[in-house]
RNA sequence: GCCCCUGUAGCUCAAUGGACAGAGCAGCGCUCUUCUAAGGCGUUGAUAUGGGUUCGAUUCCUAUCGGGGGCACCA
């Protein structure tokens, strides 16, 4: 990354220890790239941030004077700006040079290797939404999310794991009740949906107790849920686990005897209690009902220790509803009680805020019991997969988003998401119109690309990389559909300026081949957020 | 009452503690004999309120006032 050629250089100036960061700045009167290591430096040096600045910038320019440094082939101007920022333009070769890197490297430009830095074993699990009714809209969110931070994490080197978990068990409340509804004993799941999938099984629900029918019913909904989320959603999970099997093994009892031997565990009222309150909960949480059967609490714990103790892994991430939310600092409580912890992120959890669904100017309540939900497969009927996907990833998982659906609908050619579709199929096309010529991208000399236009886009390009990087320490994959709008803007901006087919050969030959570098970028970005390149719009 | 999010332009949302707070949509005015006008250019317009920390606060702390969600021997 070109961000970190420049903390290069800065680290051999700056003795000190101190972080140095590189940004690209918001207003290019300041830089290509730009430090605010000078006021990190004044407090242990004692000098105000513009002197520190100053002389942190004078040795760059001696340095930039010496004709072999590398430095030299890197900055062409240097600058300190009050109150002491120093701010970089780098020299046209450092861009025309990368966009070169963008042809080798074709659908791997963008990705790190995990090289030094070590790789991690991440399990990421979402959705993992209760068998009991169609995916919802806030399940799209969290599934849309948990999708393209798996293929950002894996760009810069870790190893991936996607898992769903499966509440399915025979025992739980939910499953009977579940089972309860299928059997026409109560009315707790009653939809339409459900009905039609009980009609479907009607011969060996017959005489089956609650959980048993409970359990048949859910694997039906699990059936087409996978079935969904595969050809509907696009969405590959590694492993579907299901609570049922746990239950299977003695792994539950062995985790509760751990906690008693530790001391973390009390009996009241028949159940028994784990001292949560002492890992930052606001009450103690039952383990073992009354019945003797385990809670939903053990049962997770258990699972959620498997991914670490059994499968090794180094780090989890959860992705949950904002529904869920309480439940964190318990279960983080347990993990952390049985010293599975080494640091807070090794157990990531993130929480989507609510999707507030907008239908003629109302808000439409959603709820799986009430029967009257909007289900995710309608949003993407009524609006595309690739509008759905973008839409949910631009936002970051805090925001309460309102989804107004009319709006949703009927602008939906001025959705953001065409305006990079259409940005990337621009490139295409000029690619498929001109690339029977005499043009020769593959002998491409990007040093010609020398105009503000051919430049402002190469820098643009250059930025892929950085981005990734930051979504993938943010967990935030926001980042790169913000930057895919800018990426469509800038060329945009160069295809009204400049063109390809010029007299020229040569130049429109590396043209051409920017054009590609431009694509291959957009491709990638799209790889990353699962959405598709339309061959014409 | 307690806990988690949240309050930025007319609307939906951005901004690792950085410089003049950015986009899209909506509005207004320009722009297609030229590789896709689903484009480009210009323009109007915002950090809920009061303290504090800092060279610097939309960002951190605190109080107040709003908004959403959660507080089960459900999952």
């Amino acid at each position: 990354m070109i961000k970190d050629e420049i903390i290069g250089y800065l680290k051999q100036l700056i003795k000190e220890n101190v972080p140095i960061e590189v940004f690209v700045p918001d207003n290019e009167k300041f830089g290509h790239y730009s430090t605010n290591v000078a006021f990190q430096l004044s407090k242990t040096l004692k000098k105000s941030p513009l002197e520190t600045a100053n002389s942190i910038n004078e040795e760059l320019k001696i340095k930039n004077a010496v004709p072999t440094g590398r430095q030299a082939e890197l900055f062409e101007k240097t600058e300190v700006a009050s109150p002491g920022f120093i701010n970089f333009w780098l020299k046209p070769e450092v861009f025309q040079k990368e966009t070169g890197e963008i042809l080798k490297q074709k659908e791997k430009y963008g990705s790190h290797t995990a090289a030094g830095k070590e790789s991690k074993k991440i399990n990421l699990e979402f959705i993992s939404a209760n068998p009991t009714g169609e995916l919802t809209i806030g399940n799209g969110r969290g599934a849309f999310l948990g999708d393209a931070l798996a293929n950002i994490l894996e760009l810069v080197g870790h190893k991936i794991t996607k898992e769903y978990y499966i509440n399915d068990a025979r025992a739980s409340n939910q499953i009977k009740k579940l089972g309860e509804t299928a059997l026409g004993k109560g009315e707790t799941y009653k939809t339409l949906y459900l009905e039609q999938k009980v009609k479907g099984i009607k011969k060996e629900l017959e005489g089956k107790s609650e959980g048993e029918a409970g359990y048949l019913l859910a694997q039906e909904v699990i059936k087409d849920t996978k079935n969904f989320i595969e050809k509907e959603l696009k969405i590959k999970f590694d492993v579907w686990f299901s609570e049922e099997q746990l239950y299977q093994t003695s792994e539950i009892e062995e985790l509760k005897k751990q906690l008693e031997k530790k001391g973390l565990v009390y009996e009241k009222e028949g159940a028994l209690w784990f001292k949560s309150t002492e890992f930052g909960d606001t009450e103690d949480r039952v383990l073992i009902r009354s019945t003797g059967e385990p809670t939903y609490f053990i049962t997770d714990l258990t699972y959620q220790l498997d991914k670490f103790v059994d499968k090794k892994f180094s780090q989890a991430i959860d992705i949950w509803g904002a529904d869920h939310h309480g439940y964190e600092s318990r279960l983080r409580g347990g993990l952390k009680a049985l010293g599975i912890l080494k640091n807070d992120d090794d157990f990531k959890i993130i929480i989507t805020q609510m999707v507030r669904l907008i239908k003629d100017g109302k808000e439409v309540r959603m709820s799986k019991r009430a029967g009257d939900y909007f289900t995710l497969k309608e949003l993407i009927e009524e609006i595309g997969l690739d509008a759905a996907r973008f839409f949910f990833l631009m936002y970051s998982p805090d925001t309460h988003m309102d989804f107004d659906l009319g709006l949703a609908k009927e602008k939906s050619v001025k959705n953001p998401v065409y305006y990079v579709q259409y940005a990337a199929v621009r490139c295409q096309s000029i690619i498929n119109k001109l690339q029977t010529t005499n043009y020769k991208p593959q002998t491409a000399n990007f040093n010609l690309l020398d105009t503000q236009e051919d430049l402002n886009l190469m820098r643009m390009l250059a930025r892929f990389p950085e981005e990734i990087m930051k979504a993938a320490v943010n967990y935030s994959p926001q980042i790169i559909v913000r930057y895919s709008m800018d990426l469509a803007r800038e060329f945009n901006n160069f295809y009204e300026k400049e063109k390809v087919s010029v007299e020229d050969e040569k130049l429109a030959s590396a043209r051409l081949a920017l054009i590609q570098a431009t694509l291959t970028v957009f491709k990638n970005i799209f790889t990353i957020l699962g959405i598709s390149l339309p061959e014409k719009m």
